[in-house]
Formats: structure tokens, C-alpha cells, sequence
DNA sequence: CTGAAAGCGCTAACAA
DNA sequence: TTGTTAGCGCTTTCAG
């Protein structure tokens, strides 16, 4: 035997118990608290654990009389099953791993309101769908130790909120079969699943917009070694070009999704003289960044420069002015991935899916 | 034995492959996937599994030698030790579960941005400390379903994010002896530990900064049924009795954490032709809210009504205007509240931790 | 209908 | 230094 197991029943003086005039000090009560286990259910109950384990898992092997007594009893003596034993014997789980890259070079982390509506909708969903989550944060230059938590057999699969630069990091994890969902955009060559929004779609509309409104000169904010954003700028380009307008590389800031870098980003362009009448930024908080900015400038929005995001998280209707944006299908997109990710469990090859955004327009785009 | 063990390694020709022309469908290749485990790594190298245990766990009882070959054939085996058998082994487990009372009512769940802060927050923490987080979500009318995750064995110990109503709850946890530590304000006959920012002086600072901008009607904005809220008013309170203005109860706006609920308060209010010249919103999207609202009736801010708000999340200070805001230190607090989490599992009795706020002045009340 | 016993993947006495 | 073995808390076959 290794550890001392505690105590079974045996009422035998243990040796320690002989030491009497112990220290009062406060028990050290240990982390274990003496958790009540199936063990003494059953003792109590004057029936074997094998019979307890049955009636609590509602067997009709066991008469009705006694399946309902020991609920009963395990209800009033507060027990609940050990579901990491369980789980042990049983060779599954229902854990399931949500990782969200941490940049450490764009600096857009767990903070992200976007990322962040995400990570709440994956909760609804998992455990509408009796799933617990585990929820962790790796390097995004290093996505592969996203699947410790599959590897250590904690989780059964993962969730990664965004694919970042490493496509190929993740490519290897399908390789190795890890069941992994990742948001973000649909790429060639790609061997794992992925959920996303219509990023083409997304620029394409909100650049449309605000060529319809009468924008000429149209500021892109967004990191397009970011594939969603390379995605969204493609958009932009094509929108441009069907309205026969031509884009000015001087007005493409490759800017992460960083406020501090978005404000500089802007009041450099401002300074540099550059005119423009519109700024299509690749998230909420950059167009947001974006707005304040140009005010303090002395430029009014929307009157002089009109301004569309992206995301369309909860605030954004609640800014001043309420932002026109391309509103990602968040709680949609949380049922999405999981199903898919439950589809990979079932040995299913799930086929990429992009999911239909919307461009909502307010008054940031309104003259 | 029970489910069939995946066959070990004699070769002899199981039963199954003599069905021959067994149709060709794809393997059900089940969730499993064949993971290798601890025993398949010890035949590789030709030693026990005592030994191969030893070995990644860095004993040195095992020569330096095997160690490194050990560690190198479990390396380029991919295999990683399964987690859960491990603590089930040793009678422990580093997962933490984190709670996010879901309430129907008011509808502040996961959406809230302070929340979703307070996650990312309490996950860096964690992962610091090598632990894992376990997120869920509870009906904040039945607080001690929280307990599920620490009663199933699955975590050690609760983080609970927000008190809510239900004190006697969490009391009752407590009471059981679950390991847990709630955000949230200190209260009387407290049994749990909580650890929360300084809503008094909260109230206080913003109510007192208002006041000396020449605000002599000021709007509260919250819901005073819940405990925080609670004191940031007798903070409000206190501070306009200190200035010798009195409280008019028709500037007491009970709103739940709720955008359209709070937009529907101000303009009733604005319609009743109430006068006033400042907010003070118990969190920045109530805020917010009330700053676009404002506008939109006409009411311009800061000039005609100052608005403060609470928390500072990420935005606040790229908003337009930029919001003075009551700043919660939401980093430190994920830490605070980890550490007391971790002491109350060493057994000790952690006292009521409370965290000071800093009052941040922008331009939402410079007139 | 119920109990005895084996074993999920791992660790740690104890023995060699 | 290494192997043997018991057992963490549970489920389930098999025998009564």
C-alpha cells in the first residue's frame, strides 16, 4: 500500500491515536476534508458499493426499494460520486479544453471583449450540451502546447479561439489526431477544423458601405498576417476595385489589435497630412480607439470621416456614436464549434464552416 | 474484468480478426484513439513501469542513464502521463473551478465585460500558479450549485465571481466547509472569504468628484439589492451629506447591470422632466449607456450632465468622451483572490480582503 | 436482486 | 538501482 489510506472502519486504536497529549494546534484537516466516498455509503447503508454504484446510476438491476433508499441516503449525506474515478474506470470524460493564444507580440490577450463574448458563448454551449470546460492560455508562437490538455487526457478535445500566425502548428495537431475546433478563417491545405465568420464578406460589405455613403479614401486598420484579417482586406480590395476606386498603400495600417498602437497608428497618419474619409477597422475597439482619436484631432465623425468596425461586441451599439459594424455571429458561432468538435469526437471529418455576418448600420457611418 | 481492455501485446489471434471479410467501413476508431500509456512506454524500453513512473517524475533513486533514455523515448513517443489517474493516485488535483453566476433576472451574465476581465484575469493567475481553471456557470438564484465541480472531486476549491442576492448561500457553502472565495463585498457574519474592491470609497470618490465640479443632482444608477452596489450608495450617500446636498429619491435609479433597462431609466427620468447634472453609474457600460442617451435627448455631456462610471474596464478610456470611471484593479484582484483561495485550502482561515480603487478623471466630467 | 473481485493508469512502500 | 505489488474511487462481469 503507498499513502495511509484513512481510516477505514475499524475502530482498532490507530498507533497515533496513542500519542495522546497531542498539541490542540487546529487539525491540519488536511485539503481532503474527509471526503465521503461510495465506500461508506454503502456501509451505511448495510449494502455493497457494487449495489450502491447501481442504484445511484439508476439501474433497474436493483429493486426500486433500495435504489430509492440509498438516493435518498446519499442526498442527505451530501455525497456526490467522484466523477475523476469515474471517469478513470470508465475511460471517458466529459471535459473539454477552450485555449485562447496569448500574444505576447500584438499584445491582444484574454482582454479582448471579443475574444472574451466568445469564451462566454463556448460556456452556454458546453454546458447546455453537459460538458464542463477547461480553459487555459498558451504562446500563440507556441500553439501546440494547446493540446496539453488533450494529451494529459484532462480534456477530450480543444477549442482555439483564433489560429493566429501558426496554421502549420496547428496542422500538426490534426496530424497527431488531436480533436481539435479552431475559430478563425478557412485556410488551403488545411487539416484540422475550423469555424469562422465570412471574413470576405465582412470587408466586402463594410468597405461597400462606405463607398456608398461616398467615401473615396479608406483607411484599413487590421494585421493582415493575421489570416482573418488578410481575409477582411481582401474584401476591402475587392470593394475598392468594383468601384473602380484604387487603394492607397499609405492608407493600409497594419496595426495589431492593440489600442495604444491603433491611436499612434492614426495620429501618425493624421500628422503625415494623409487624407482620407473613412476607416475601416478590423475590430470594435480599434474603431472605437479610431473615433476618439480623429476627434480629439478635430475631425468630426462621421460628418468628415466615417468609421466602421468590426465584431459588433456588446458596447458597440452603446458608443457615442453607436458604431456601424459587421456583427460576428457570437452565440451562433459557440454552438457551431462545439457541434463540430463533437462531431470530431464522433470520428466524423468535419468540413470547415464559415458562418453568415451581418453589417449593422449606426451613426458612425451616417452623415 | 469489465469493458474490453484494449489487447496488451501477445499476439495470439483475437476471435474478432477471424471474421475475416468484416465489411470495410471506417474503424470507429472510437474517442480513444489508442493512447499510449505508461505501460507501452516501459516495454519500449525494456524496464517496469515503476521504473519508467520514476523516471519522468525526475527521481533520482533511477540512474541518470535511464532517466535520459526514459525521458527521451517518452519524448519521441509523444506520450504525456495521464493526468487523471495521476491524481486520483495521489489523492489531489491542481484544477480550481471558477463560477459565473448566471442571473436571468437582471441579465448581467457572461456578456458583462468586468466578468469576462475578471476571467482572463483569474486564468492568468491561475496558470501562473500551475493551476488549471474549471469554468462554469450557475443560476445566481441557487448559489450553491456552484459547489459541484469541488463536491464531484473535480476541482479543489471555488472562485466565485460575484455575490449577488444569496449571502446565506454561500454561508451555507461555507458552512460545508468548500473551499471558496468570492469577488464580491465584505458582509456581516460572513463565513466565507471574499475579496472586493472598496465600494465605500468607490462611492465616495466619485460621488465627492462630482461635487466639487459643481454637480448638485446627482442621478444614482444601480441596483442596490445587490451587495457592492449596496455600498458604492452609502458611499454616494456620505458624500453628499458631506457637501450638506440632500439624496432625492426620484434620482435613485434601481437598474439591474442591464444597457436597455438602464437606456429606458434614463429617458423616463429625462421625460418626468427631472433635473440633474450628473450620473454616477455603477459600472462604465451603464455609463455608457447613459452618456449616449443623454445626447441623444439633447443633453450634452460633460457640459450639461457629468457621468461617471465604475470599474475602468479596457474601453472606457477610448470611449467618446473618455469615461471617468472608478477603476477596479481587476489584475490584481484575479491575484488576490487566488491566493486566497490557496490559503483557504492550506486550511488556514483567510479573512475578508478589500481593494482599494483609484478614481480616474477624464473627460465625461470636465466640464 | 445482490455481492465479490478485477481493473481503469498511475505512484510508492517494500523487497530484492 | 530496479521490480513487485497494493490500491486511489469507481463500474461491471460473473457467480450466487
Amino acid at each position: 500500500m503507498a499513502r495511509p489510506s484513512r481510516k477505514k472502519l475499524e475502530a482498532a486504536p490507530s498507533p497515533d491515536s496513542t500519542l495522546g497529549a497531542a498539541p490542540a494546534a487546529a487539525v491540519p484537516a488536511g485539503a481532503d476534508h474527509q471526503r465521503l466516498q461510495m465506500a461508506d455509503v454503502a456501509r451505511l447503508a448495510g449494502v455493497s458499493v457494487a449495489t450502491v454504484s447501481r442504484a445511484l446510476n439508476g439501474s433497474t438491476e436493483v429493486s426500486l426499494a433500495t435504489r430509492e433508499r440509498i438516493g435518498e441516503l446519499a442526498r442527505s449525506l451530501n455525497y456526490s460520486i467522484n466523477v475523476s474515478a469515474k471517469n478513470l474506470r470508465l475511460g471517458h470524460n466529459r471535459t473539454v479544453a477552450v485555449v485562447i493564444p496569448f500574444d505576447a507580440r500584438s499584445r491582444q490577450h484574454v482582454s479582448d471583449p471579443f475574444f472574451l463574448a466568445m469564451l462566454g458563448s463556448l460556456a452556454d454551449a458546453l454546458t447546455e450540451r453537459g460538458y464542463d470546460m477547461l480553459v487555459s492560455r498558451v504562446d500563440a508562437e507556441n500553439l501546440e502546447a494547446a493540446a496539453q490538455a488533450y494529451d494529459t487526457g484532462m480534456a477530450i478535445g480543444v477549442i482555439l479561439i483564433g489560429q493566429w500566425r501558426h496554421h502549420d502548428h496547428l496542422n500538426r495537431l490534426a496530424a497527431r489526431r488531436v480533436p481539435i475546433v479552431v475559430w478563425g478563417a478557412q485556410l488551403p491545405q488545411q487539416l484540422y477544423c475550423s469555424v469562422g465568420g465570412d471574413n470576405l464578406a465582412g470587408g466586402l460589405a463594410a468597405t461597400r458601405h462606405l463607398v456608398e455613403q461616398g467615401c473615396k479614401r479608406i483607411v484599413f486598420m487590421g494585421d493582415p498576417e493575421l489570416p482573418e484579417v488578410a481575409l477582411r482586406y481582401q474584401g476591402y480590395l475587392q470593394a475598392l476595385a468594383q468601384a473602380g476606386l484604387t487603394a492607397d498603400a499609405a492608407l493600409q495600417l497594419a496595426v495589431p489589435f492593440d489600442a495604444n498602437q491603433a491611436r499612434a497608428a492614426i495620429t501618425r497618419l493624421v500628422e503625415a497630412g494623409a487624407e482620407f474619409d473613412a476607416v475601416f477597422a478590423c475590430s470594435d475597439v480599434l474603431a472605437m480607439v479610431s473615433v476618439q482619436t480623429l476627434r480629439a484631432l478635430g475631425h468630426s465623425v462621421p460628418a468628415q470621416v466615417a468609421v466602421v468596425g468590426y465584431d459588433d461586441v456588446e458596447w458597440a451599439s452603446h458608443a457615442d456614436p453607436p458604431l456601424t459594424t459587421v456583427r460576428q455571429p457570437i452565440a451562433a458561432a459557440g454552438i457551431e464549434i462545439v457541434d463540430a468538435l463533437l462531431e470530431t469526437l464522433g470520428g466524423k471529418q468535419v468540413p470547415a464552416r464559415t458562418l453568415a455576418v451581418e453589417l449593422i448600420v449606426r451613426a458612425s457611418t451616417r452623415a
